[in-house]
DNA sequence: CTAAACGATTTA
DNA sequence: TAAATCGTTTAG
């Protein structure tokens, strides 16, 4: 049933696989060492069949209830046994009961063994007592515990310790040290983080005294092994401090750290089970999975000594480590830290170094890409506030012509049909004649009711004009509508009655004439409010190089962090890139040059 | 992303 | 049928 019950049961055979190597035991009737996929066992011979050796799916095995390998139902054929346990035929659920079964099943299997169905595997089990279930292994400390704490945050939520019945998770201590969810993390601070790290370290370097020393050889299995370890220290201490969960003293402290390193670890390994949870049926069914090196707890008592005291772990010190710690003193594990860099850094900045990075070389090529674009970027700026400089200048000159009187303004009055249009912003009908005066009010009144800022002023080194940047005190932002366009903040200002309109005149709509429009300002309605559009739309194009330029500095900004990350001593320490086949060079850096 | 909440399922 | 607790959703 469980794929990840499999994973930890120590079968003799096909559970202690993989990791090995070339000692990998074989499996099947291809004699092949256990793959990552779809295996079924036998239920009598509990030798381990891979499915596509046998034509057997996983939905197939679905459906099937008692399944046996061909020779173990030959060999039954042939002794004709009366025996009437001894004809191996493969059992199928029956549909309607195949959900219901499955149940009845995987629960008859943790417990108990039917005559019909020789459980070898349960039997293996170490006689445990404790009912397994996806979120119990049904070994541990936590899983073989009955009572609540009473203490923890999820016994004080429960009903019958007056809690309110929200969270309506297990008792902490009761939480399954293999399989419990993640729950909570608390207080990640970064001294737990540097702890971790020393768990870690201290781990590595076990296993390196281990193998060179008297003691038996043993597998260095990840850290599950030293989170067993701490985890016993924890619940020793836990218990002890009253559960101060949250005590962060001295080397080790007794919970937080080990939970926390067991949160980021055991995510990944439960989010996968999950996954195969939902496809895994029976127990004998089961989904082979890479991480089934899992040593079991119990090994680790031979980090101790008889006395139960431990030497300290720094180099060359004898002393004994003080309690709840592996190191006599702080120093120690830092020498032994430094000793562990000294080691390994020198040997991996090589093997760094004799691959290409083409990360790197992605990163050098982005740099030359936002370098261009800045560059692009900055023109265009240039470009703007020259052009930005030129429109002032014609506005100024704009204003020294004088007014022409009246003719034109009677022409364009004569001109006047029954045409009409529509407001953009109120979608008023609207006379032709006084559209853009009307649309500039609507647009005014529409803009003053909404509000557009930001936390903070604008600082724009060498700019001017952009935003209108008026502080409000009651939203506490900045305005960040153009200046020009703000109707909220700048008043236009009151036109004198002798003002010329200015406006330069075209032709073909682009080509200058070189004349201005002398119609009185306060009566032109074809170029009303000209200037103002005009520096707005220099200031819009302005404000988007501007915008350009900071994403792009951005982009270089994150590409620089990332390069100056990559291969710095934590990574080089923590990541290793493993070349599985050196002959075959990198498809990509054919493909890019 | 995590923690809290809570419906749903399992167990007693 | 209630309690236990799991897995998923929601909120922050």
């Amino acid at each position: 049933m469980d794929s990840e019950m499999s994973d930890i049961d120590p079968v003799p055979g096909p559970e202690t696989s993989s990791m090995e190597g070339e000692n990998a035991p074989l499996y099947c009737i291809c004699r092949k060492p256990d793959i990552n996929c779809f295996m079924i066992g036998c239920d009598n011979c509990s030798e381990w069949f891979h499915g596509h050796c046998i034509n057997i799916t996983e939905k197939m095995a679905k459906a099937i209830r008692e399944w046996y390998c061909m020779r173990c139902r030959d060999v039954a054929l042939c002794s004709l046994s009366p025996d009437k346990n001894s004809s191996l035929e493969i059992k199928y659920r029956s549909k309607k009961n195949r959900e219901k079964e499955a149940e009845i099943d995987r629960g008859s299997d943790r417990q108990y063994s039917t005559p019909s169905t020789p459980d070898y595997k349960s039997e293996r089990r170490r006689g445990s007592k404790v009912k397994r279930s996806v979120r119990m292994c049904g070994e541990c400390e936590p899983c073989r515990r009955t009572e609540d704490c009473a203490q923890c945050d999820f016994c004080k939520d429960m009903k019958k310790f007056g809690g309110p019945n929200k969270i309506r998770q297990k008792c902490r201590f009761r939480q399954c040290e293999v399989r419990a969810r993640v729950l909570k993390v608390v207080d990640l601070t970064t001294s737990t983080i540097h702890k971790m790290l020393r768990v870690k370290d201290e781990e590595l370097s076990l296993q390196e005294r281990r193998d060179n020393s008297y003691h038996r050889r043993r597998r260095y299995s990840e850290d599950y092994d030293s989170e067993a370890d701490l985890y016993q220290q924890y619940k020793a201490a836990g218990l002890k401090n009253n559960m101060a969960w949250n005590s962060d003293e001295d080397d080790e402290p007794p919970f937080s750290p080990v939970m926390r390193k067991k949160a980021v670890k055991v995510k990944h390994v439960k989010r996968r089970e999950k996954k195969f949870d939902k496809k895994k049926e029976s127990r004998r069914h089961k989904q082979k999975q890479k991480h089934k090196d899992r040593t079991r707890y119990s090994e680790r008592s031979d980090l101790r000594d008889n006395t139960g005291q431990r030497q300290c772990l720094g180099p060359s010190c004898v002393e004994a480590a003080r309690p709840n710690s592996k190191y006599c003193s702080e120093d120690c594990g830092m020498k032994l830290a430094a000793n562990r860099i000294y080691e390994i850094l020198p040997q991996r900045i090589q093997q760094w170094q004799q691959s290409p990075c083409i990360a790197e070389e992605h990163g050098k090529k982005q740099l030359e890409r936002i370098r261009r674009e800045q560059q692009n970027a900055r023109l265009r700026l240039t470009e703007m506030e020259r052009r930005f400089h030129e429109l002032e200048g014609i506005i100024a000159k704009a204003k020294q012509q004088a007014v022409q009187q009246d003719e034109e303004v009677n022409e364009g009055d004569s001109e006047d049909t029954d045409l009409q249009i529509f407001c953009v912003s109120c979608s008023h009908p609207i006379n032709p004649k006084v559209a853009l005066r009307h649309m500039e009010r609507c647009y005014a009144k529409y803009e003053s009711q909404t509000s557009f800022g930001s936390m903070y002023p604008t600082r724009i080194e060498g700019a001017t004009r952009l935003f209108c940047d008026v502080y409000n005190p009651q939203s506490k932002t900045y305005c960040k509508r153009l200046q020009v366009l703000c109707p909220e903040h700048s008043r236009d200002p009151k036109i004198p009655v002798d003002e010329v309109c200015g406006c330069p005149l075209v032709k073909n709509v682009f080509e200058l004439t070189g004349d201005y429009c002398r119609v009185s300002k306060r009566k032109c309605n074809k170029h009303y409010n000209w200037e103002k559009l005009r520096r707005a739309e220099v200031d819009l194009e302005r404000v988007r190089v501007w915008y350009k330029l900071d994403e792009l500095f951005e982009q270089e900004r994150n590409v620089r962090t990332a390069m100056t990350n990559r291969a710095g001593l934590l990574a080089l320490m923590l990541h290793q890139t493993i070349q599985h086949d050196p002959v075959t060079t990198d498809l990509r850096s054919n493909k890019d040059r």
